[in-house]
DNA sequence: GACAAAATATTGACACTGTCCAGATTGAGG
DNA sequence: CCTCAATCTGGACAGTGTCAATATTTTGTC
C-alpha cells in the first residue's frame, strides 16, 4: 500500500484527537465547539472520537484536565524565572503565571472553571486540579510558616489569594474591566501586583 | 371564534420569551440552551422570537440585561438591610448580595460574565452593566472619600474589590472551591466577610 | 369605513450537531 | 493459524439555528 495516509487504525488517535481539540477550542470557543470537527481535523470518521472519550463531555474533561497541567507549568515557570525567594514574591510569581496562562489560553480557561459542558467528576481532571491547588497552597504554606490545611486562617489565607487572582482573571477575560484591559502588559502586571498584595501584605 | 387559546399575535411575546427563556437557562443552563425550547415553552412557532431578538444572541444579550438589573437589585437590597451606615458595612453588604445572586441565578451569572454566546456589543446589556459597576464604584468612593473615576488609588480598591467577591463567587460556582462549598450559609457568609475585609480592611 | 403598509407569526427548508447501532478492518494472544 | 477484542466506518435519528416565503393581524391614512 503505498498510499499510506488513511490506515484503518490511525496509531494514536487518542492524542490526536486532544491536540486537534485544543486548536478547535481555541478557535471556535466553547460554544462553538464540535466532535465532529475535531474528528473532521483529525481526518478520521465522524464517531471515532467516541471509542476513546465517549461523548462530547468526556474529550472536554480531558482536555480541561490538560488545562491544567499546562496552568501548574505557567505558575511554576514564573517562579522559576524569579530572582527572589521571598515567599511573597514567589506567591506574587504564581499570580502571574495564573494571569500568563489565562490569556494565552483563555478558552482552556473557561472550560476549567465555567463550563457546564464538561464531566467534572473525571478522575484525571479531579487529580490535576487539585495539583493546581495544592501549588497555592504551598505558596501559602511558605509565606506562613503554616500548612493550610493544618490551620484554618492560612486556608482562609489560600482562598483569598485565589479568590483575588481567579476573580481579576475572569473580569479581564469577561471583558467587562475595561479599566485594566487597556493597559498593555507591563502596566497591567504593575495593577495587578499592587491588588494582589493587598490580599497578603 | 370560541378558542382564543392561541391568537395569531401573541399580545406581548417579547416580555413572554424573556420569562420563559430565563427559565430555560436555569433549568438546562448556558450549554442546553435553545431558542427551539424557549418558543415551544411559551406555544409559539419556532421562528417566531426571531422578530423581537434577532439570533440567539441576541435572547441571550437581553437576558443577560436582565440579569444585570436584577444582580443590582441583590446588592440594593442587602443594603437597604444593612442597619449600619459605615461605609465598610455597606461595602460587604453589596458583596452578600453579589454572592446571593450569584447563588440564586448560577445561569445567569456565568451568561452575564463568562459565555462566548451573548452579543457583548448590545446597548442595553453595556448600561445595565455600567449601571452594576457604578454601584460598586460608589460604595468606594464613600469609603474612600474620593471618587475612583478621579483617583486612580481609588480605582484599584475599586478593581481589588470587585476581583474578590467575584473570584470568590465564580469559585463557588465552578465547584472547585470545596472547603467552602461545604459550610451552610452562615458560615459561608462569615468566611467571606474574613476574607473580603483583607481588600479594604 | 376602506385600503395600503408595516408588524407579527407560521411553515418549510437547509446544513449542522451529538449519539446510537450494525458492520468492516485490524492487531494481539492462544 | 485463528479467534477475539479493540478500533474505526457509515448510516440513521432527533434535535438545533437560521434563512426565505407565506399568512395573518394591526396600524396609519385617506
Amino acid at each position: 500500500m503505498t498510499l499510506e495516509k488513511h490506515p484503518y487504525h490511525h496509531g494514536d488517535l487518542r492524542a490526536a484527537l486532544l491536540k486537534a481539540g485544543e486548536a478547535v477550542l481555541a478557535e471556535t470557543g466553547i460554544e462553538g465547539f464540535s466532535l465532529r470537527r475535531v474528528a473532521r481535523e483529525v481526518g478520521v470518521s465522524h464517531s471515532a472520537p467516541a471509542h476513546h472519550f465517549g461523548d462530547t463531555q468526556g474529550l472536554l474533561a480531558a482536555l480541561a484536565a490538560e488545562g491544567f497541567r499546562q496552568f501548574l507549568e505557567a505558575m511554576q515557570a514564573r517562579q522559576a524565572s524569579c530572582s527572589s525567594n521571598d515567599p511573597q514574591d514567589l506567591l506574587i510569581a504564581s499570580g502571574l503565571g495564573y494571569l500568563d496562562f489565562t490569556l494565552a489560553a483563555p478558552a482552556l480557561f473557561k472550560l476549567m472553571f465555567g463550563s457546564d459542558r464538561v464531566d467534572v467528576c473525571d478522575p484525571d481532571l479531579e487529580v490535576t486540579a487539585e495539583a493546581a491547588f495544592d501549588h497555592l497552597a504551598q505558596d501559602i504554606a511558605r509565606l506562613r510558616g503554616v500548612s493550610p490545611y493544618e490551620d484554618a486562617d492560612a486556608m482562609a489565607d489560600v482562598m483569598a489569594s485565589w479568590s483575588m487572582v481567579h476573580g481579576f482573571a475572569s473580569l479581564l477575560l469577561s471583558g467587562r474591566m475595561h479599566p485594566v484591559q487597556d493597559m498593555d502588559q507591563p502596566a497591567r502586571e504593575a495593577f495587578f501586583r499592587q491588588v494582589f498584595a493587598r490580599v497578603t501584605g
